[in-house]
DNA sequence: TACGAAGTTCTGTATTGTGGAAATATGTTT
DNA sequence: AAACATATTTCCACAATACAGAACTTCGTA
């Protein structure tokens, strides 16, 4: 399965394309530039998207010298189903809803997957600044809240070791770029239940992140709230923890999970097991 | 293009697959069942599933013989994407919150796709059943409360000669199922300015919808309510109409469009047009 | 009206996706 | 504990097919 051999490349070239497409955004992207940009002839290119497109992966606009391909919308379906698969995000999102309602902060919940932090679900502070929040975004866990937490809840040389892999590149003047400081910020996080990520990953951007778990004390995933640092400075940042560690506590115990108190208590344990 | 010798039959099975996997949800799929589905070796749905999964497309879990494939969170990102395209969720999720919050019932968005009707989002009511709305699902025009609107916005012969296309089914024992009763619903929902899906998709459950139109008054989607017929027999359904309709406009002014009053009278002029 | 630039179609060829069979790993039964 | 059954993974050879180049068509522009 690791092995490189065993691959199919026109669906490799058809993944790239989906991504180009994806970049274009709204405004669509042209065959020539496509093939161009992934280094295909234009017939080979054409093909592909004509397959894609009888299957609504990607819509065409326009018509002939003026076509424009864009993402199709039968991508939602499955990208909403492997959401509900999670079944993470239909019980954490009517709870973020009452939490974003009552600090009036942008919430979002997220997952770990294959080493990076993903966003799963959201909910929109209403007339707050948006941030950018966009749904199945990969981010490195080592500047992002919710990174933080899922990567403290891992047996410690697991958590290194996958900081190692992706890497820990500076984001910011604030990004943490060493093992030790890393690791440093794990202990705190361990200690005091939640993680901060203070103008990380964005400046002037602050972040409360708290674990969520679930059966066996096994961690599903982490919640957040983001806001500007001028709105949330660090010596009130207690003060929306509290309703964050609650709201989070209320998702792991509809997922048959201790709180969080319970889980960071359990931690040594599971990680001496590894 | 729409010429079927020009495609890529790999990527065909793959997508095959891909739908395969949706359809085993979370308990996942076998290689060894994915292929016999799609009548692929296992060698070659081996290779098809190994690239996908190197993408994040799929995911497995578990090892060896117990390997099970599942829907992976890349998809997510695409299909989010996909969506913000539109332009139309962005504008329309928050107008629904509070529409949801108002009459407190479930409420929807939709737009045309290929023919269908396509769920882009929803506000699940608070402590209401969960109706199946998942995002992404095409459902045929003639029997939702969307599809309806979307249809009698369009010019009528184009409206019947889609439902030809695609079918009118009976769903359930009040659907309506022949040109004429769909012609007729048409013209009072034409009339009304909204659309009344009265237990013809499910039993048991009705839907009130309005059209959401944008600059020029085309009509860019729908928006619609739904809740147990119990709780809303058709003598009450003006009373919901009312604030469906007002957030509908509000969602056509914030896109640069008409309200309902004025892009259904321009109605007849724009079929004219074609 | 001619030109250029884009999409579309055609066709031969070499790549590569494919099926059969064998090997390996894993779970199950005797 | 050993033999068996089942599923995944690997190997290999061949035929199918994805691909590039060139020709054609269509459309926007000078």
């Amino acid at each position: 399965m690791t092995d490189e051999r065993y691959r199919v490349q026109s669906l490799g070239r058809a993944l790239d394309l989906l991504e180009r497409i994806a970049d274009s955004g709204q405004a669509g992207a042209r065959l020539t530039d496509l093939a161009r940009d992934i280094g295909l002839s234009k017939p080979a290119a054409y093909a592909i998207l004509a397959t894609l497109r009888a299957r609504g992966v990607v819509t065409d606009v326009g018509e002939g010298m003026t076509r424009r391909y864009r993402l199709g919308l039968s991508l939602l379906r499955l990208g909403d189903l492997a959401v509900a698969n999670t079944g993470l995000a239909d019980v954490a999102l009517p709870v973020l809803r009452d939490l974003t309602q009552e600090i009036g902060m942008t919430s979002r919940v997220a997952m770990m997957d294959d080493g990076f932090a993903v966003v799963i679900g959201r909910v929109d502070a209403p007339g707050a600044i948006r941030f950018d929040a966009a749904l199945g975004r990969r981010e490195k866990p080592h500047c992002s809240g919710v990174g933080k937490v899922l990567l403290a809840a891992m047996p410690r040389p697991a958590a290194l070791a996958l900081l190692e892999r992706v890497g820990y590149p500076a984001r910011t003047p604030k990004s943490l770029t060493s093992i030790v400081a890393l690791s440093d910020d794990l202990d705190r996080i361990v200690a005091r239940h939640y993680a901060i990520d203070d103008e990380e990953d964005h400046e002037g951007i602050i972040c409360v992140a708290a674990g969520v778990f679930g059966r066996g004390g096994q961690t599903l995933g982490a919640i957040s709230v983001t806001t500007l640092k001028q709105l949330l400075p660090l010596e009130q940042v207690a003060t929306i923890a509290e309703p964050l560690v609650r709201h989070a506590d209320l998702i792991s115990r509809a997922l048959g999970g201790p709180s969080a108190q319970e889980a960071w208590a359990l931690r040594p344990l599971t990680e001496a097991r590894l």
